[in-house]
DNA sequence: CTGAAAGCGCTAACAT
DNA sequence: ATGTTAGCGCTTTCAG
């Protein structure tokens, strides 16, 4: 358990000081050609890393970008960090994962470990349980970029990267619709997270704009896993006027539905019609294939980073900004009556 | 963008030093319990933070795992990280995911970083490419943790979390054989991974445990991706004597298989018969259900971090150990016939 | 119980 | 083109 190789130990070897060690291996212009290959060999050979603590501490932050999300293994926040990797390593940085799972404990936790571990900036989507979040003011003070993507706080001033959810929710109902589906009931999410509100919102806009009476008692709100999904259904299937279709604001709460239908021998579509949300990849493979959103994380994920490179780069502080994307209806076998092309 | 808030600062509010707000910080057993108490509220006040960069340089190492998978949407990997973050976050521990994508330059890239941020332990499991590893050296003589899980070195003195995919396989052969297929090819990985190695020998054993020849025409090698996985049995199926059934070392060309095998319209499990292994979450979820391998992934993160916890507490050196779990054969539709409950 | 002082490894302003 | 020096914020030995 030896001790590690420092800049200095490199110096003493070619008799000379940390600081030309330091420049010469940062390719700094005043360090002559013999110099440098002459310190880029010994480094190589002594397997000298920097400490990126010591450098750190002393320039104050570290080619890092800390990634929050409520989990890591839903799909489409995978594509997004996909997407945030990708710019990120073209560019030098590397990408820390932390997942809150929808914690707002951890959440906060994580931030301050990465805050503390001097991360260069942050990209965030918030925990169901984050409804006010308290953390964005000290982030700003510290002049760390700070970018929410998918999950966003909505009345600050920051910046964010968003679906318009509404948008994707009023597409999916106006597609049941058109597949003379008329009972349509809605799964929702927490109201204190923007996405979910705004399916929402989304689903009863479709509504009204189509002459359809609202009744709350086919809206019924959750955590919107699969569990939350199936029992919903069996809720709504008890009541005298059953739905004939669920318009879910998430893929895993659709999911729950189409297995407690499957096991009652409804048929998907013909009686009973089924749009998600997220385009998860089960979606595509269940049977009938799931009617689902996509919401283009990759993109997501790629714009998320491009904010952050465009605060570090600029020398003046920009105004924070809002990019929204419009997410896309991806038609399968779960609400297509009529017309089934699909089969897997 | 002020300055952040040092443990100076506090000192200087309540006219003390620097030790004594560190100590106060820490809960150090000489520190008096007013001070302590004065310490801690002026510090939540103030919203002080360590500056774990500082105090990272000073002790050597923080207080962060770093966990190192070839990808995070995998059911199987994301399984395991849960079950690490577990048992971290009891003990005050943080965990960063990074993910390799199956590169061994971001594997070694990674390594780097985390090594030079100063974690406390590595909990890898290795990237497809990486057949030989030259860092271990290093890590260890650093005396730094470091754990292989399911994709691990084989030859080398290091601690290994691992299945018994040899037997894995053999049970899933078997039970194709006791479903009366008879000639059972075989999707295999990269031979390098102990995995695919193992699974593939499991294979072999399982034939010629019941007398049946080998053929090599019926083992493909791949990166068993989906894409994959409907290649290779496109191939098998032109072959003079075509095989009536895939063991694959993995779900997911087990899947590109089944797809095949529905577009082609032959029928599963009656015509052809299907195993995967990993038990991803898809699998219980296509029709007909794919029996696969479960190999219970929140042990091995369990586990992995275990040993971690094990070898930063015991004083004298450990000899490093090798765990191995037992896998489980999860029977479901693709490969069940005769009597198949399986519906889903 | 508390303070003083040194130093972790690196960088960068300021010499030369 | 290279060296000198100071200091980032914290912990910890040693002294009181």
């Amino acid at each position: 358990m030896k001790k590690r190789v420092t800049i200095q130990d490199l110096a003493k070897e070619l008799n000379t000081t940390a600081s030309t060690i330091s420049r010469a291996l940062k390719d700094h212009p005043a360090i002559s050609k013999s110099m440098k290959e002459k310190v880029v060999d010994l480094a190589q050979k002594r397997n000298y890393k920097v400490n990126a603590l010591a450098a750190g501490l002393r320039v104050g932050r570290i080619k890092t970008i800390g990634v929050i999300v409520p989990n890591i293994n839903r799909d489409f926040f995978s594509s997004i960090i996909a997407g945030i990797e990708d710019l990120a390593f073209e560019k030098g940085y590397n990408v820390v994962i932390c997942q809150t799972h929808d914690k707002m404990a951890r959440e906060q936790q994580y931030i301050n470990t990465l805050l503390s571990t001097g991360v260069s900036g942050l990209l965030i989507s918030l925990s169901l349980e984050s409804s006010s979040v308290s953390y964005i003011d000290e982030i700003k003070r510290l002049g760390i970029p700070l970018i929410f993507f998918d999950r966003v706080v909505e009345d600050s001033q920051v910046n964010r990267i968003q679906n318009n959810d509404k948008a994707g929710a009023y597409k999916a109902v106006c597609h049941l619709l058109d597949n003379n589906y008329r009972r349509i009931a809605h799964f929702a999410g927490p109201d204190h997270i923007n996405v979910y509100k705004d399916r929402k919102l989304g689903y009863l806009e479709a509504l009204t704009a189509n002459n359809i009476r609202i009744e709350e008692e086919l809206i019924i709100t959750s955590d919107v896993s699969l569990d939350a999904g199936r029992a919903s259904l069996e809720k709504l299937m008890q009541l005298s006027n059953p739905p004939d279709a669920v318009f879910s604001a998430s893929d895993y709460s659709a999911l729950g539905a189409l297995l407690y239908l499957k096991e009652k021998g409804i048929s998907v579509p013909q009686d009973f019609g089924l749009v998600g949300y997220s385009n998860e990849n089960f979606t595509a493979l269940v049977t009938p294939g799931l009617t689902s959103v996509d919401q283009h994380g990759m993109e997501i994920g790629k714009y998320a980073v491009k904010v952050f490179f465009e605060e570090i780069e600029e020398k003046e502080k920009m105004l924070p900004r809002t990019i929204v994307l419009d997410p896309e209806l991806i038609i399968r076998g779960s609400s297509s009556r009529g017309e089934q092309k699909e089969t897997s």
